[in-house]
DNA sequence: GTGCTTATACTCACCTATAAACATCAATAT
DNA sequence: ATATTGATGTTTATAGGTGAGTATAAGCAC
């Protein structure tokens, strides 16, 4: 289970640090792709095959459902740690992130996500979730 | 379950001494995320497993949810109690409380708040709570 | 009250994670 | 061949995290 946040930069080649807590769950190597709201999901190979197998079985009989395969499945790459907790970030992946130089690295769960600092901060604004919310979720929850 | 209110300081390592009676109760660490009205929330691990078995079930479909996640599991890092009892405050959740160098740290059933002292002192006195009122919750609780 | 014990606060020293600068190498284009 | 680009590797500095020791204060027994 991945949680916390944390604010790292990208070197002059794209590198990241991959925040310490974080490496030991992926075996080395991870799946990098394009996911919801302008952000990258990463998850753990194991992970990433359930998902495919459940992708598999998508019918490809409405439009909607091969675009959303195709997204998953053609913004994915491979991904690996280096030495030194680090690893690059596709330029295509990149792009679609809008990231420049700060990003921000949060675990969700069973995934981790890679946001630039600029649509974090615009999302969390955007989403401007008020108190009162939270704790009704959190009372539904039982929480 | 956790009781009382305890005035502490953090150090210049943003490190606060968990009050002796709470130790015990935590099996050496903990889980401390955002809370509800400026404090931060500390669940034992196994109260937080339950929590996170009921977030991970929440659909990604709309944005307010996974908003709702992401403020949960990224506002959420495991924390461990040192041989001297004290516990490092992770600076985004520092942030987020508006935490200084006092807190108040107080018992509330299942699971220990952190505060900063100035927002515990405001919640209190906006809150404002008049002994009638507190009459009247106890009645109907047949306290 | 006195003295003992424990909890909290503070200081110093060390270690690890991160950021940044720089070096190396292969592939490609000029 | 030379320059350029992208990928990978190495080194160093700094900041943040961790650990240990002491001092002060609070609680408790006598």
């Amino acid at each position: 289970m991945f949680i916390g946040e944390y604010k790292h930069t990208l070197d002059s080649k794209n590198r990241v640090s991959m925040p310490a807590k974080f490496r030991d769950d992926f075996g080395g190597s991870f799946v990098m792709t394009k996911g919801l709201d302008n952000c990258l999901f990463i998850y753990p190979i194991e992970e990433w095959e359930n998902i495919e197998r459940k992708l598999k079985d998508i019918p490809m009989t409405n439009k909607d459902a091969r675009a959303f395969v195709r997204f998953f499945f053609a913004g994915a790459t491979e991904c690996e740690i280096d030495k030194q907790g680090r690893t690059l970030i596709p330029s295509n992946l990149k792009e679609f992130a809008k990231i420049d130089k700060d990003v921000v690295i949060i675990g969700v769960s069973t995934r981790v996500e890679i946001w630039s600092l600029e649509e974090w901060n615009r999302f969390n604004s955007d989403a401007n979730i008020t108190y009162e919310e939270v704790a009704e979720k959190m009372s539904q929850l039982g929480i």
